[in-house]
DNA sequence: AACGTATCCTGACGGTGTAAGTTTCTCGCG
DNA sequence: CGCGAGAAACTTACACCGTCAGGATACGTT
């Protein structure tokens, strides 16, 4: 796209401007559309520069090499999710009927924040195997700014909830490994040749030994079938429930058969000690 | 290389025959080997090859494209897996003062497998992100034998809890997103300088903002721990908690609340320390 | 001994990331 | 106005990649 005479921006009367037509965020928005339209393979650095009527070696000035590139469009989706949380509440919110009490704004929160997570990744299927590739490469402290910036959100959250650091970590290690395997998994094929009707045949159940895999292929279609946005909050509602105290409902006396929170717990250990 | 075996001293009657070098599984150990050690941008046809004597192009009689390779790599993880698993529990197991009661078979089978996923995936951390990138690719019914073993495994744990096909469906998505998720979480990189011995400098916390992101780098070093297989056993019991109901227990009144998770906890730190 | 075939090799083609060097544009300054 | 400096993009080149087409070779069978 974009072939040239750089029409719309162009400040400088002279049409022929041979620069000024790059920019990172051009660059980066353009190979998100290459990876969106026919996955990461296609994309190589000659692909993007051609898109943007330009020499491969031209990219280099706004992505360092390639995997700098990757690291771009793991950048990208998080400034697409920065921009959706901003937007506000989209989705519809769960209604509770005390909902103060029940669900308190950290919680409700962080539903939104998994929400958008995962409507933002499945918006990019081809970028999501990234999320878990260049997170093993750049190590936390080095992510981009946008990166960071949703852990900070996340991780005030689960502060706002009453966790210490180290009950943080561990409640912050559960969510984003929840939002990340459940978004992959979500993604993972089932569908085995699209253009049949019948449901067996398009699942390819017939690739699948009845004798062999009994119980899996009876549940193959309930398996095909996608848990969505709710059982994403579903699971995140399992783990909350488990790693932070419900709250003090009417606490009575009797304090034996309270759930141990976590931090009670680290208590206990730190206490045998 | 190889460039006159003819004539010179590359072939002599001592060798071991020419052909009968290659097998299915040489090339998938000698590619994991590699791929173990290089990591994944490291593997190419021409490498394995020349790592088994042997040009690339022979390796096509075993695996027919590099797809069809990164898929045998899959397919070896889950076979050791299989392995793994058939060796019996290796790990420590939870012992339990109410072992069938509060904690059926099924159960700790769950455990069991969930943890020697987790171990296998540890083992070869460079594999584990095709787990999610291969497993998007191709079908459900359309994966390895070995892959479709340990989907039948989970299903038949599920159906032997009880759960009809729709919750199957419903908690067999849950566990394995659980599990690749908390996995894939747990290898993202958090250590910025293995060199350094100043806990800070290791983890590079200089390069994150103080007032961009404070509370984050407050839990930056809690982050860095891993949860390790703890982690995973507490969160797949939150799931397995809230997913699938507790049998009515025939308890009688005695002050075991029998909120299994926190007991199990406490249990198995107890039994590690 | 001869044949068929499974196995491996050779050569080639188009594509890849990127290091090094060169050209072309833009802009500030005299 | 000219002019130099530096940024932006281009050119060339290299080593390597996956894999198609076809040739060579060793081995089991007869």
């Amino acid at each position: 796209m974009t072939k040239q005479s750089d029409s719309g921006s162009g400040r400088r009367a002279s049409d022929k401007g041979r620069y000024g037509r790059l920019s990172r965020e051009r660059v980066l928005a353009t190979a998100l559309d290459l990876v969106d339209d026919e996955g990461l393979s296609a994309l190589s650095m000659r692909r993007v520069g051609s898109m943007l009527g330009v020499e491969a070696m031209a990219l280099y000035r706004y992505a360092s090499s390639k995997d700098a590139l990757l690291d771009g469009l793991v950048e990208t989706l998080y400034i697409e999710l920065g921009d959706a949380l901003a937007a506000g509440p989209d989705g519809p919110e769960p209604k509770e009927a005390h909902p103060s009490r029940a669900r308190p704004r950290w919680r409700s929160e962080l539903h939104r924040l998994a929400n958008a997570t995962y409507q933002v990744t499945m918006a990019h299927p081809n970028v999501a195997p990234l999320l878990a590739t260049r997170m093993m490469m750049v190590p936390l402290t080095r992510r981009p700014s946008a990166v960071l910036q949703d852990s900070e959100r996340l991780v005030a959250l689960l502060s706002d909830a009453g966790l210490d650091e180290r009950d943080t970590a561990i409640v912050y290690r559960a969510v984003t490994a929840w939002v990340l395997g459940y978004t992959l998994t979500e993604l993972r094929a089932t569908v085995d040749d699209p253009d049949e009707t019948d449901p067996a045949f398009r699942l390819g159940l017939h690739h699948m030994s009845a004798q062999e895999f009994p119980r899996l292929r009876a549940v193959t279609p309930a398996l095909a079938e996608h848990g969505g946005p709710e059982g994403l909050a579903d699971g995140l509602d399992a783990l909350l429930d488990h790693f932070i105290p419900r709250p003090p409902v009417a606490v009575p006396e009797d304090e034996d058969c309270s759930q141990a929170t976590t931090a009670e717990m680290a208590d206990k250990r730190s206490e045998i000690h």
